[in-house]
DNA sequence: TTTGTCTTACATCTTTAGATTGATAAAATA
DNA sequence: TATTTTATCAATCTAAAGATGTAAGACAAA
């Protein structure tokens, strides 16, 4: 957590001029931030925030002209320590979750109060991550949602539970891209071996070949599953 | 989100013996919940859980016998409208997120105010979920986190990009499973023409057959991207 | 003890997969 | 226009993968 020893300087970028001066006379009268610039265009803002390096960037995700959600994703990949704060018309689970999954610190709604817009730039400022009460049971509802479907087509029959446990050795080590020797070097025993186990593995899994056999492991909760991949 | 007609029932399970009677007696006497049975095991835990059907659950999830985390996963299974309430006594960011991923609809810290607990089961019975402000950031700065190291192994230098719109069509059909004739069927084109453009990926990526092809195209953020995966 | 499963192993055979070289026409780019 | 890239196809060859049948020792369960 960082301290600031400046007023914390902040950029506005909404396409919606009005929306736009209300935020900055807000922000003005009402806190102790400074708005150091305003752009009603997301491509504007990008180059704005690498001008004047503001800590934190309020931005409006709504706007027809260039994807709001893509601009943050711009502006964290310059990783210039600049924290984004959403905002948005509306309370949709889907948005949330996208704002949060490419790096914004806050997601606050046009709609609430003014001090709520403030309580999260000082929360974002204090280096923590801001979601209202009510927006945070909306995201975890979508998040817990992803994950049902997921043990549901894991449950209806999970042919990985047929195979021993040497044969969820070999396809371990086939989910890692090696070959019949690669595998029997690994193992120690014999590439003859190896190729029975692999054929009983494709009989179990009811496949043709290797790759297949590694594509339903890895799409059916074997072992190696690596982080995320959840598309934006 | 329903209405209980009646007071709404709950279980308690925790190891700890006194703090399962501290926490029985204050929601005995300072809130409109009936705690319909208590227990130090889990396992325990769940069958009384089948047996009673209470609406809320608070569980340990600290326990040495049987983890809780998958205590809740069980009870997520049996699928009977249970609303789990981990309580726990760390506000570590991996186990926020363990929770909230296999379901629980809330997490309260031992160490928080009563008062809090009880606005946390009131948030739930009323069908929403519950995250202490302190630990939804918490949470969130994991979640951000697993996603910006995925970011940078595909920023490196993703070999993908090298590849042709056709060479992309090849090994979109490679990820599926196919073969040679199978791939050369579903393009229109020869199987020898097939047999080019994949020895072309496979220069361009670095790999020796096609399983590996598959598997750094899937690791690398390769289309066909499929919804999580992420390893509780 | 018998039965069954698991792990190991080999032989044989067929089918794919993969490497290499070469070639042509279209399309994009310098 | 000249050059490079891309997409197409072929022939050939080697290596790897996959199918099938058989079998022995270990071990656990009936």
């Amino acid at each position: 957590m960082r301290e600031f020893k400046r007023r914390a300087r902040v950029l506005l970028i909404d396409d919606n001029a009005d929306h736009l001066r209300g935020v900055k006379e807000l922000i003005t009268l009402e806190s102790s931030y400074d708005v150091v610039a305003t752009t009603t265009s997301a491509n504007i803002g990008i180059n704005l925030a690498k001008k004047y390096r503001p800590d934190i960037i309020l931005m409006d995700i709504n706007m027809p002209e260039k994807d709001g959600l893509q601009a943050i994703q711009e502006i964290e990949k310059l990783d210039m320590d600049i924290r984004v704060i959403a905002l948005s018309g509306y309370d949709d689970a889907d948005l949330i979750f996208r704002a949060m999954k490419i790096g914004a610190k806050g997601y606050v709604l046009k709609t609430m109060a003014s001090a709520q817009l403030i309580y999260a730039m000082d929360e974002v400022a204090a280096g923590k991550i801001y979601l209202p009460t009510a927006l945070t049971s909306r995201f975890f509802e979508y998040f817990q949602n992803s994950f049902k479907e997921e043990e549901k087509t894991s449950a209806e029959e999970n042919l990985l539970t047929y195979l021993t446990a040497r044969e969820e050795e070999v396809l371990d080590l086939l989910t890692q891209g090696n070959n019949y020797k690669s595998i029997a070097g690994k193992l120690f025993i014999s590439e003859t071996t190896v190729k029975t186990h692999v054929n009983n593995i494709f009989q179990k899994l009811q496949v043709n070949d290797r790759t297949q056999a590694v594509l339903y492991a890895l799409n059916n909760g074997f072992a190696n599953r690596r982080l995320s991949k959840i598309a934006v």
